[in-house]
DNA sequence: GTGAAAGCGCTAACAT
DNA sequence: ATGTTAGCGCTTTCAC
């Protein structure tokens, strides 16, 4: 079933098929009207391959995401992937471990799906211009931004929290609570990724408030999973009594992995260590104690980031910054100290 | 840069530039190596789009997800991109509300994309011959088989566990235990769906201990999360003195849920109520008590659907049925009555 | 308002 | 072994 045969079922040509299709203006009440009917009883689906073919481009957004066994990326792909079908365009989704490189992944798709433009979640490195050059479509980086790397804020967009600031609020929390000897779950503190970024918060807050920073007390795993949070905190309460009273990590599922490792070791939240994270996943509300963490608006992330690849596809702006406020939901797991 | 421009550029014709692209035996080494010079220099991609446009065909795979929130099937969805990328074929994702119909979502993709397959992910109804009509290209359905239902099993493929013989044995567990007043927490006993055919193993494995069912004990919920799965428990519990010693959760995230209702309650895992569930999601394995579940292998199920869907895309076989054990992970989450 | 016809970039007969 | 050419199904001038 073509658009051939549908001219020919509606007595017209198929420019006046294509017309209607493309809900054109020149086309008559009543062809139109005929031509719908066959498209209707037919149950007549254009194929996008041939429109694509002869608009030369495709009607497709690529997603790149790196980490998406993390739930809180689940939900902001959910997110993306409902605006950008809401949208009429179409999503073509490639997962990339942890260690590889994204813009050459984008660059590959791009080519091969003749994409419009590209997400970039869950991104990492700080990338040079020259690496951006391989990308000839517009893109934005989602929960990450370059903003204290080198790069030239015209030559990308982004979405994302303050990293630094969210993470600098949530270890004065802990200080405000009376918390002195903090302890810094981080998957790296100097890879150029979120986590470099919030680890420089937790330092600021430590400066700022004239507690003295302490390389004992930085915990580093091996990845953003709960599993390697876990086996790195079990780690340093083996081989060295605990000495701080608080710890901030970086991510929800880090602090859930933690969390697992102080228990076994006899160890009570919020009783003999308090816990603040960043994320603010679902699941995180509804352990024991429920996790007290700086919720990011995943929805509003996604949406945020297709409107304004769109935006940059369909000529309405250039590159584009937007920073989102992240939400604070007090959990049980932190303890006033007097 | 068009194939043609290759051509031109290497002193041959267009065919021979496409017999290169397509490694077909039929070229002189000679030509070859030039053509691959200058597809090489001119760093060339060839146009996926006016390939699909001439084979009539993608090489795209569809996935259609119902409820991609549950973090069970985030890593099915790992494991089905990672092979379908694998096997040089491309993915493309849709995400459905729980209440869409996901035949008719499949039938749309497969117009539009020109799929090759589809994989269906969380389905749920029963389908019939009719509906499953105007699907013409091969599917499986991952995670879920029509076993009690009343399709012939030529119809569709499916890669699965037995959902009622692992939920008989995940009753059985806590019955061995000593356990009578067991509690269900179901999403819906009678839709045809996971939910309903758990339940009937549930159901089976109190008869066959001699333990008198009673509706009093189902609880349903309004759906798969682990929200809807918390209001249902609260609810329950706060209408009527928990007459229960164990609960049998259909999903992982619905125990934790419930577990958290419990917990409000006043009522502690598993010393007042014994707790088990099916899935085996990673985060269950970090709260506490580590919650006591039937694994189901995500990894090989996401493959196997592959897997299957190739062998009939490529016609090496037809529509198949794989039936997967799950593996009990003891938590702690079940105490032994004497 | 409508139709004829020229491609979009590629593959696959069919010739040579 | 290589080239010529007719489409794949659609959109889009350009006539009428």
């Amino acid at each position: 079933m073509t658009i051939k045969d549908i001219a020919r079922l509606s007595g017209v040509s198929v420019s006046t098929v294509s017309r209607v299709l493309n809900n054109r203006p020149d086309v008559s009440e009543e062809s139109r009207q005929r031509v719908r009917n066959v498209i209707e009883n037919e149950s007549y689906i254009p194929n996008n391959t041939a429109r694509d073919l002869v608009k030369t481009k495709s009607d497709t957004i690529g997603l790149v995401v790196r980490g998406i066994s993390n739930p809180f990326y689940t939900d902001v792909i959910t997110a993306i992937e409902k605006k950008i079908e809401q949208a009429g365009y179409t999503m073509v989704m490639r997962q990339i471990a942890s260690d590889a490189d994204e813009i050459q992944c984008g660059a590959e798709m791009e080519r091969e799906k003749r994409l419009l433009g590209i997400v970039f979640l869950g991104g990492c490195q700080d990338y040079t211009p020259e690496r951006l050059r391989v990308l000839n479509v517009p893109f934005v980086c989602c929960s990450y931004s370059n903003k204290y790397g080198t790069l030239d804020s015209e030559l990308y967009s982004s979405v994302s929290i303050e990293d630094q600031d969210e993470a600098y609020r949530a270890v004065d929390i802990l200080i405000k609570n009376g918390h002195k000897r903090i302890a810094a779950l981080v998957s790296s503190t100097y890879d150029g990724s979120i986590s470099q970024l919030r680890y420089q918060g937790y330092l600021k807050a430590l400066s700022d408030n004239g507690i003295e920073r302490d390389a004992e007390l930085v915990i580093e795993t091996d990845g953003f999973s709960i599993a390697d949070a876990y086996r790195a905190m079990e780690n340093k309460l083996d081989n060295k009594d605990m000495d701080f009273t608080a710890l901030f990590t970086i991510a929800d599922v880090m602090a859930m992995g933690a969390m697992r490792a102080l228990r076994e070791r006899g160890k009570r939240v919020p009783e003999d260590c308090s816990v603040i994270a960043i994320d603010g996943i679902a699941v995180s509300e509804y352990i024991h104690p429920m996790l007290s963490t700086l919720c990011q608006p995943v929805e509003e992330m996604g949406q945020k980031s297709v409107d304004i690849l769109l935006d940059m596809i369909e000529g309405r702006s250039g590159n584009r910054h937007v920073v989102l406020p992240t939400c604070f939901r007090e959990g049980a797991s932190i303890r006033k100290l007097n």
